[in-house]
DNA sequence: GACAGTCTGGCAGCGACTGTCAAACGTGAT
DNA sequence: ATCACGTTTGACAGTCGCTGCCAGACTGTC
């Protein structure tokens, strides 16, 4: 609970601090290439705690559970999701604020590459589907006071409307993502993604 | 592997069909007491097998997984889906086989208030909906194909577009069905599910 | 009644995850 | 340099969902 000086934006001052940051990119970068190497649930949190140097319980105290370490820290995508959905201008209109929200969150990635491996990962491991769609849950529920008050309150059940139209919008994003790792990562995906709109609301 | 004589659709001929039917329906009632009674999360398997009187392995003979104790045996909704939509005449629209198909399934519950007890227990507790949510995903890529005839193929990409709308129609029924639970199940699902469509087709 | 085919329970084991506790370590003050 | 303090760590044991294996009990057939 001290209140260390940070100089601003840069580098954190204290060892520990830095001691921190190497061993979780240590972790996260023996995590995933042992995932892309020999798959998700071939990999035991026991082998990847012994070649990243750590023991199984800190590796549990950096990252509360196997799914978090498919790296990138999703919980960021929530964030800039909103951030970025809440800075659209008053008259725009949800369509436009959740694609402008999608596509913020689509360039947080790194690389294509790196892109394309994750959304791969996500796509064919079962377990990673599900607890990465729980977490999108979460997302959509944070989202709907941002999107409420952009709809027009007409006939009630608003509550209703609202995440019909959040949970469009990520079906537009996994059926875009979807194809575009079946396509090998040709394309962007944000012009899937309009195709997929404009199928759907036509 | 033998072939015994079923008269028809009448009861199970075998003893053993019978105990087993008999046992099966003990679990289920014993889990889903004990589930709303105090959580899904909370309710452990031994504990459900031992008040159900058989043992852990049994169970699990049974049911495979912990979550297929919610019982309604929700591999039907698939079949009742695909079987629904493929019945629907071939010149109706994708959305209207499919609503055809989410109407079909939503009559499968045997009364409202099961039907509402399930729902709560599913978009209550978080592990349940995880595993709801990839059995759903699977019913996706089943109707894909059924769907993706009754397209208009235009500009290519039939996959993502049928991909997208049909992920629509499901969350189109999440968010009725979750705000059918928040109203304490007043009102008619398929009529927020119609209200969900306008608002998102609108 | 003997035989074959099923079903069951018990046990050991795996993997993800958590609580606990003593030991190792960075940190700031002396 | 040293000391006390708070943090971080690793090891251990334990829980829970789930599976493989095996011996024994049961059902149905001849």
């Amino acid at each position: 609970m001290k209140q260390e000086a940070k100089s601003a934006t840069g580098a954190p001052t204290t060892l520990w601090d830095r001691t921190r940051q190497l061993a979780s990119q240590e972790i996260l970068e023996t995590a995933l290439r042992l995932f892309t190497e020999q798959g998700y649930d071939e990999t035991t949190i026991a082998q990847i705690a012994r070649e990243a140097g750590v023991s199984q319980r800190t590796l549990f105290r950096y990252f509360g559970a196997k799914e978090d370490l498919l790296g990138g820290g999703q919980d960021r995508f929530g964030q800039v999701l909103m951030d970025t959905i809440s800075e659209q201008p008053a008259d725009a209109g949800v369509w436009e604020a959740l694609r402008a929200g999608v596509a913020a969150v689509l360039a947080l990635h790194d690389s294509r590459e790196q892109a394309l491996e994750r959304f791969r990962l996500l796509h064919n491991t079962a377990s990673l589907r599900a607890g990465w769609l729980e977490k999108r849950l979460r997302f959509q529920e944070n989202l709907l006071p941002l999107i409420e008050t952009r709809m027009d309150a007409a006939t009630g059940n608003e509550g209703a409307k609202a995440r019909a139209v959040i949970a469009t919008a990520f079906a537009c994003l996994d059926a875009a993502s979807m194809t575009w790792v079946a396509n090998d990562g040709k394309g962007e995906i944000m012009g899937l993604y309009d195709e997929c709109m404009a199928a759907v609301r036509g």
